[in-house]
DNA sequence: CATCTAATTAACCAATGAATTAATTTATGT
DNA sequence: ACATAAATTAATTCATTGGTTAATTAGATG
């Protein structure tokens, strides 16, 4: 959107290759197919909808990338496996500590959020929910392995006594995500049931946090914990 | 005379009124069509595939419903909404503290997933997520109230003292449901990840209470709260 | 400058989609 | 028995979608 157009006529382009100052089209593309498969999801996104965000047509779709699967893929390989990896790398270089752990996690998905905020919809909805189009492709890469890296370290944390035992450790894994990655993609949603505008990314990090921390119980001298 | 195959192929069902049996079609329409848009979303999901897995034509889709759009209205009024109502009456009936409204909440939800397995994906990709297709429709009815309820009285709860300070009563909601009804409906997913086919939804809602209650830390004693 | 290559539009096609209609058959009420 | 209502299929219409091609233009290369 907001394309500088220079000229007062709509300046309907012509045919042929335009002149030099072309911004990496591709690019673009790959940017508003994210846009619109995060918004209405893949299979509901016709190719069509893609190029005109772009200010282009099908054709160019089928230039750069042929069909809609490989826009897909090219989304997956260049945008979203990406955007995962610092989180990976954050969670890996984390301590062992339960509360360490829980931090990486929470902190680094704040950050993966705040860089690329289609990412919770588009991986919500076509990633985790069952039927989703990306769960295969996502799957065969080396993603699972960053929730069983977590998972195995929690349980070696509950081994050492340091997580309470009636927690499961995988599912520590998966309550995180259902407090970090899922909250960011309903944002709007709750934001307008609450009335909630004043509530950002850091008292989301907070509250979880807290929660996480020592549950919901109200204690009177709270209890430092080791950090 | 014309008439081709009369003998020998068993099915092909002729034209017109079926002789009794018919088991009213016009649920199996609805069900059909709420276990496609679980699937793979409103958007992505056809009227003919909706008929074909009813075993019917396109046409009764419209002879019953109209259009898509009435279609997506029948399913919302007849199944989503009344499937929801048992556990805004259980939240309802709870008592005052945390734990209790917990309670209500992990488990009047795990009972209304265990009888309704569509809803999960329904939920999370149609209402919570942006852009989805039910978000207009779902609040222009009374479900805001619930969520709305529930954090009032987790603010209450609060100012008692009965809830730790540093908790937001609304994201109280927030994670709730991240830890409830967003699991389910990737549960297809993290049951493979972790291997964990052991994880049913009593073990799920044992840890989801555990972490609220206390948190991660291990305690050597396990505070009694009080129930 | 001549040629080749990259990038782009317009136009098109076959397949699928939603939505509708006409015809047909069975059930039901009088 | 007869008329009318209900339920169904086949066929059809029109719009949209994924995908493709030919023509066109600008840059790059020699």
């Amino acid at each position: 959107m907001a394309s500088a157009r220079k000229s007062s006529k709509p300046a309907r382009r012509r045919v042929g290759r335009p002149r030099g100052d072309a911004p990496d089209l591709r690019e673009r593309l790959i940017d508003a197919a994210i846009t619109e498969f995060a918004r209405i999801g893949i299979g509901a996104t016709s190719l069509r909808a893609v190029a005109q965000a772009a200010g282009a047509t099908p054709a160019m779709l089928h230039y750069y990338f042929g069909d809609k699967q490989q826009v897909t893929m090219a989304v997956v390989n260049e945008r979203l496996l990406p955007a995962a990896a610092p989180l990976q790398a954050r969670i890996e270089a984390a301590g062992d500590e339960p509360a360490e752990l829980a931090g990486a996690f929470v902190g680094g998905m704040a950050d993966m959020i705040a860089a690329n905020p289609w990412l919770p919809a588009l991986w919500v909805r076509e990633v985790l929910c069952e039927g989703g189009a990306l769960r295969e492709v996502v799957f065969k890469r080396a993603v699972p392995q960053m929730p069983q890296l977590l998972a195995q370290r929690f349980a070696a944390a509950q081994a050492r006594g340091r997580l309470d035992r009636r927690l499961d450790p995988r599912l520590m894994v998966v309550s995180l995500v259902g407090m970090t990655l899922f909250p960011a993609a309903g944002a709007p949603i709750w934001r307008k049931v609450f009335d909630a505008s004043d509530l950002d990314s850091a008292a989301l990090q907070r509250h979880v946090l807290a929660l996480l921390d020592h549950g919901m119980g109200a204690r009177a001298r709270a209890r430092r914990s080791a950090s």
